[in-house]
DNA sequence: ACCTGAACACCGTTCAAGT
DNA sequence: ACCTGAACACCGTTCAAGT
């Protein structure tokens, strides 16, 4: 993989999660490298082969930043709390595959096999850490919305209201928990 | 607005919640009509004019549904919950502000008015029931992650693991329910 | 190995013209 | 009031050709 390939896939993943799919084009790259949009064509064939291949860097990364975290010693919840927090303060932006997902009817069969490959590696992440499978889901879900919520308003602290109660107990079961032991 | 209108609507928007703002091309939709494209532009404008037409009548039917789980008695999470529920039974689709807001750096202002319209006021409903302002951001959050995860496998199973807990007390706070009883 | 120029069918959009 | 045909600049893609 060469430098100029890998410039290729930074410029791409920033615009995808800015602004999908659709949302750059191989002659706006071109410009923006100083070559023709043909020219990106000897790096990546079609975009489909370039949006892939950004998948899968992405899913890498994002697995390796787990890794890290667990090797810290942070609770798995938080971990992914953490590592998503990365991605959108990171400009603002969008998860990649939320991006590529929320258009699952377009994708070709490469790029929807890294947009489900990163969901399954992270729901089973969680679940290898003791979680149940419906609270394995629903950690992911509210980590998706929250950066889909928080990228909309350009927001960060949106991030961090849904995701909060992830990482300490929530008001009511304090309350419970209080109770429990008055 | 006239019948045409509504039909292209109708088809723009299950386009845009399967595949995106992208997904569809005015030239599809005129076929499936039985029109040329450039009649198209004779009810909307342009593409933006279209989709901004789509997600206003769209905010509109969610705000009418929520409305009525309301007058049922249903409580607010929940009635958010069966409406999400809704519109992904609906062919396995997403949100269609989620899908917009996903590439929210190419929406024009109409467009981005819409969908944050959508958040304000699905925040605004679950606040104005009492909810603190971090558990309404994060019950939307769980939800437009979980019509996304749910919508990209295609198996509405997914939203309902992920939205359980909305509705009903967590496995943990009934053990602490459970033990305080004891 | 890497890049170019020119061409292809397709897209949103415009507009003069039809009924 | 509603629709058409033709044109515009733009898109992904291909390919013969250059260095």
């Amino acid at each position: 993989v060469t430098d100029t390939a890998q410039v290729i896939m930074d410029l791409a993943e920033r615009r995808i999660r800015e602004a999908g799919y659709n949302g750059f084009t191989f002659r706006d790259i071109a410009a923006e490298i100083g070559v023709t949009s043909a020219s990106i064509h000897y790096h990546f064939p079609t975009k489909d082969a370039l949006v892939t291949a950004v998948a899968r860097r992405y899913n890498d990364r994002i697995a390796a930043a787990i890794a890290r975290e667990i090797d810290g010693g942070i609770e798995i919840k938080a971990a992914w709390r953490n590592v998503f927090r990365g991605a959108l303060t990171d400009g603002a932006r969008m998860c990649l595959c939320g991006s590529l997902g929320a258009i699952v009817e377009e994708l070709s069969v490469g790029v929807r096999e890294e947009v489900d490959r990163f969901f399954d590696c992270a729901v089973a992440s969680l679940m290898a850490a003791g979680l149940a499978q419906d609270e394995a889901v629903q950690v992911l879900a509210t980590l998706e919305g929250a950066i889909l919520m928080a990228s909309v308003r350009g927001d960060a602290a949106i991030f961090d209201q849904a995701t909060v109660a992830l990482v300490r107990p929530s008001e009511k079961s304090r309350r419970v928990r209080r109770s429990a032991t008055n």
